[in-house]
DNA sequence: CAGTATCCAGGAAGATACTG
DNA sequence: CAGTATCTTCCTGGATACTG
């Protein structure tokens, strides 16, 4: 009896890729995307808040991660306010939640990581 | 009492991350890594092997990737010939496999949006 | 406050051809 | 077989200034 090797292909948002990890990491990978999780997994956030916890991102950067996540349905985007100065905040959508175990996992690993090689600055 | 807020970063090869996230992401993430090292996790591969497995990658990003994996300590390279055709294989580290529960976390992560939104081609 | 606009640099990754 | 070499394109992300 043979190993069957179809090499079968997954459509998601009209791109083509080769296993499902590589379709997760479409959604979480990148420089940002997993860290602006995180955060939002205790509950929403302001933009502002956001901007300061996570000290090393730019304006720009954060409102472009911000939009992504928003398109590929992991968060919401709430606004309170009609005049400046405005209110808004973001929050995971329950398909988002799903994420928190592999966020808090990959997290985990990322503090094993930095336990044995990273050092503290500051 | 209030709540501290230091805003420490840690050190890690030289760069500066501003959780435990983001050094995860910065040797799992991107388009190929995770997807190399979960054809990993169940044994050594070949390079042609892991290249056939990977349809949609090419030599050269496969070839950097493997370096990087190396340079990173999850992965190791091992040559059996001298002469050509040659025989190489990439094998997880012991650190390499602490990241097998991530990893698969991921993938079966996937696999519910695959199932959800994705199309099978082919 | 919550972004945009603009400009720019570097790296990731694809295509293709070649080699020890 | 297991890569390199070369060239090119695209995208991510940074810096800074500005706005409803």
């Amino acid at each position: 009896m043979e190993i069957e090797h179809k090499k079968r292909l997954i459509k998601y948002n009209d791109k083509l890729f080769s296993c499902t990890t590589s379709i997760a990491m479409e959604l979480i990978g990148g420089k940002w995307k997993s860290v602006i999780l995180i955060y939002l997994i205790d509950g929403k956030k302001r933009y502002n808040e956001l901007y300061k916890l996570i000290s090393t991102i730019t304006e720009r950067t954060l409102s472009l991660q911000l939009k992504q996540l928003e398109k590929d349905g992991l968060i919401t985007r709430k606004v309170y306010t009609k005049k400046p100065p405005l209110k808004v905040e973001y929050e995971l959508t329950p398909f988002g939640k799903t994420l928190a175990p592999v966020l808090t996992s990959i997290a985990n690993w990322g503090k094993i990581v930095a336990d044995k090689k990273g050092e503290i600055i500051e």
